[in-house]
DNA sequence: CGCGCGAGGTCAACGCGAGGTCAAAGCTGG
DNA sequence: CCAGCTTTGACCTCGCGTTGACCTCGCGCG
């Protein structure tokens, strides 16, 4: 449901297939296509960034970038292609590429690049500014609102880092030690009641059943 | 506030006059600076992209590349340096780097990259230049007025820029952070009201709870 | 089987510091 | 030198986090 993926348009198929093993092993949703009609694909499928063979036959690479970019204006696109010309790469990226790479390009290379383009996505639509719910809990870690059987909470700072975090791990063990590193900022515990008291806190606004305390080890946010 | 600005960072007299000198022809605003010290706060909300020399003498590249990423997750950054292998390439790019480019490089593939780049934030933070209205208020950034309820609002210029930035993220949570870099051009943040004092002024004229205080993070324009 | 210990629960109170407010000082361009 | 704008500082308020006292309960152990 996350993270975006990839489309390989290429019709060499030793190097299709090399392309999506590689890309697959490295945890994207790849899919492939051997010839140019991707547009209905890129636009009705979850595809975040496309790799483009320019060395199709009998199809316009360039026109098809070109369509793809009018299509998407938010697509990642990474054209592929022996054209090594500085007067092709500039059509290629005026084209609407964001990215030209000449084979035989170096597979670190590519995958590096990749990685670059995947993560300028992600920053645009961050997992972090879209709604989590669980159950009858909703939060929304961008407007740092709360809400309870469609009632908002009134939650206070702590409060809120405290939930979202349970609540990004819903169902998991979530350590004591993980809390106070990443809502408190620290290390230290020892003898303080400081975390309970959150939690005491959380218990009364959304019922002393969604947190279950887990002896010795930390508390998991239930989903029913 | 449109953030098409280009800095160039590189200590080569020759070079950066003439990248300055060409992309300014081009249309673009363009800074340079000769060091990479002051890079991070150089990176200012005025700056879209930056051309990131890596031969800097002193300093490592790669590391200003990170604080860059680090301080602005948006921005995109093109490093320009001599170092070919795969292997130094991966290290840019893993750094943060949007694209990589190795010298020599050929002035119309970096101008056509730059375009890319360019087109990408565009296609992103869109529509500067369109008006913004959200409930009973309305800012035209492009004439830089204000109405609420048909009315217009007499705003200061810094009163302006923070409505329009928590205007332009609506219902969202700013932090106290990124309302001093982008309203003030500044990180620092030490001891001063000068924030708290220009949301008054806004309250003053909005109403108080058009703006929501979230404690210890910063402030929410509220979307009825 | 029951006892005791320690982890966690609960609550009230305290003190800090973030933020609100206003007035006066500091700028800066005309 | 004036006028509007911005920044600063003093003072205040109150929300929030922390703490400590006391209680409860689960669990291991004798």
């Amino acid at each position: 449901m996350s993270s975006a993926g990839i489309l390989v348009v290429e019709d060499d198929d030793v190097i299709a297939a090399g392309l999506v093993r590689v890309l697959d092993s490295q945890g994207y949703r790849v899919r492939r296509l051997a010839r140019g009609g991707p547009v209905a694909a890129a636009a009705t499928a979850d595809i975040g960034l496309v790799i483009l063979d320019l060395g199709l036959p009998d199809v316009d690479g360039i026109a098809v970038c070109r369509r793809l970019r009018a299509a998407r204006s938010d697509l990642a696109i990474v054209i592929l292609t022996a054209r090594e010309q500085e007067v092709d790469i500039v059509a290629g990226l005026d084209a609407g590429a964001d990215d030209y790479l000449v084979k035989p390009f170096r597979l670190a290379e590519l995958l590096a690049r990749v990685r670059a383009h995947v993560r300028r996505l992600a920053a645009v639509s961050a997992d972090a500014t879209e709604p989590l719910t669980v159950g009858a809990v909703r939060v929304d870690r961008a407007a740092r609102r709360a809400w309870r059987d469609g009632a908002e909470l009134e939650l206070r700072p702590k409060e809120f880092d405290l939930l979202a975090l349970l609540l990004s791990e819903a169902g998991r063990a979530v350590t004591r030690e993980r809390l106070m590193r990443e809502v408190w900022d620290t290390e230290w515990m020892g003898s303080t009641k400081t975390l309970d008291t959150h939690v005491l806190g959380l218990r009364h606004k959304l019922g002393h059943d969604a947190i279950t305390t887990l002896r010795g080890v930390g508390y998991r946010f239930e989903v029913p």
